[in-house]
DNA sequence: GAGTGGTCTAGACCACTTT
DNA sequence: AAGTGGTCTAGACCACTCG
């Protein structure tokens, strides 16, 4: 009933993505229910009076976010599983609360230059002993404490970073908008482990209890890393879920991550 | 210089596809090295012969394998990072342990009926007390155990499948070829814990060690959730390796997934 | 046989970046 | 101004699935 009228063909967005939005609205909204068909490229052409191309690109982006799936010779079906928000974001630690509703703060443990150790120096491709920046913060939601996040980067890089930037504020917006330093793409490590007594009490929860540890390096047009962050997440409060689908290209068994959420815990035991 | 040669129009393989590989290659061999430019989808057209929506999907599947990343007015560069093998495979322990020269086993521990608890229950969309197959097994690797995984299957699904099913083999295989069952998608969830006393005992750790647990629902054709796995595996032997790259549509903050891959660690301490 | 998605063509215009 | 990727068109043939 509101195929038509919700594409504007004036508009600035691109029409396939609008009309991969409709379609996405009306996933949301319950009309088409996990396991339905969506109209086929062919209809969706048709109706909207673009061609299938277009079309296609709309349906083949719903496919790429994990929100449907195609099948030759039969159609592209609506996939199950919580479309809780956007399915694809990930570990930003302000989005993910506002987006529950909690209020995120951090609180500022130190911001000051050290000389880089062999494991920072090897992820940032600096000799040993150079001068990073180190910010290690406490990151809070509705001020309970819910991690520890110690960032450094390269101090050559960022002459003046130190004087002008305020670490209460998002780090990545003062590098894109002093430095033009843009991210492009992180390697991520996830490991587990025991609370240090330090950690422990930054945290406020007993010595020895299982907590995630991240260890990410960030690089700014893919050429050279500007960041390294290494988080300490509390086991109780936060759980990794992922949304894997089997890949289709050229047959075989691999598989992809279609999206992935770092999400709070109900406060249990 | 072996631009033309490698395409072949007469193949069964996708043009774009084989264009996919062949600049795969290139990159595998160093040819074109981290941020090198990819040729420009015009270039590619001309060069072998395509149309350039052609030479256009060849790249674009690069990008979406994490590969390449775009940049308009630009060009295509090829991206930092590990391209060991394949980067989009996970979780399949047999897989992923011959990937990486090591002779994966299983231990059979129990493998039998069972009244579903609320947990199992709720994942497989059963009541309570449904009877289901239950698969436990220890996952070794060159003869050391590094998890312990436990599978639970609607029996109501897949009768017959305790007496035909030899536990020691591969249980996807079998749900494929004897009841016609292929995944589509699962949904994980990653969390933190300690080691109990019996999971200490099969995994040869200290009671209280961190451990990773992953719990996995999967879906057939996206419909019914037909398999609900808990995994306990080893925290001082597993690392979860993620690539993350930001999305570029409709621009804004959010990340998407790469590529992943759980990866053993080296043994220390 | 009808309908579907998968691939492919040969053009086109645009916004953006670099020279 | 030239080159790039982003989008879009209006067709086409194919392999596959289903009734």
């Amino acid at each position: 009933m509101l195929t038509a009228p919700a594409i504007d063909r004036e508009s600035a967005v691109p029409l396939y993505y609008q009309i991969h939005l409709h379609l996405l609205h009306q996933i949301e909204e319950g009309l088409l229910k996990p396991g339905d068909l969506l109209p086929s490229e062919q209809e969706i052409a048709t109706r909207i009076g673009v061609s299938r191309m277009t079309a296609r690109q709309a349906v083949k982006s719903l496919c790429d976010a994990g929100v449907a799936y195609s099948r030759r010779g039969r159609g592209t079906f609506v996939s199950r599983g919580k479309q809780e928000k956007t399915s694809t974001e990930l570990l930003s630690f302000t989005q993910e609360m506002n987006a529950r509703g909690s209020r995120p703060t951090s609180r500022v443990i130190s911001f000051d230059y050290v000389q880089a150790g062999a494991e920072v120096a090897t992820a940032l491709h600096l000799t040993k002993n150079t001068k990073v920046l180190r910010l290690v913060r406490v990151r809070m939601a509705d001020s309970s404490p819910m991690g520890v996040e110690s960032s450094f980067l390269p101090a050559s890089l960022f002459a003046g970073l130190k004087e002008t930037f305020d670490p209460r504020t998002s780090l990545y917006q003062a590098l894109a908008k002093q430095y033009g330093v843009r991210m492009v793409a992180a390697d991520e490590v996830t490991e587990v482990g025991l609370a240090t007594t330090e950690v422990a009490n930054l945290l406020a929860v007993q010595k020895g209890a299982p907590v995630f540890i991240f260890k990410r390096t960030s690089y700014a047009e893919s050429q050279r890393p500007v960041e390294y962050v290494q988080s300490t997440y509390r086991g109780d409060r936060w759980k990794i879920v992922s949304r894997l689908s089997t890949s289709e290209q050229s047959g075989g068994d691999a598989r992809r991550v279609a999206g992935r959420q770092l999400l709070p815990l109900h406060a249990e035991r």
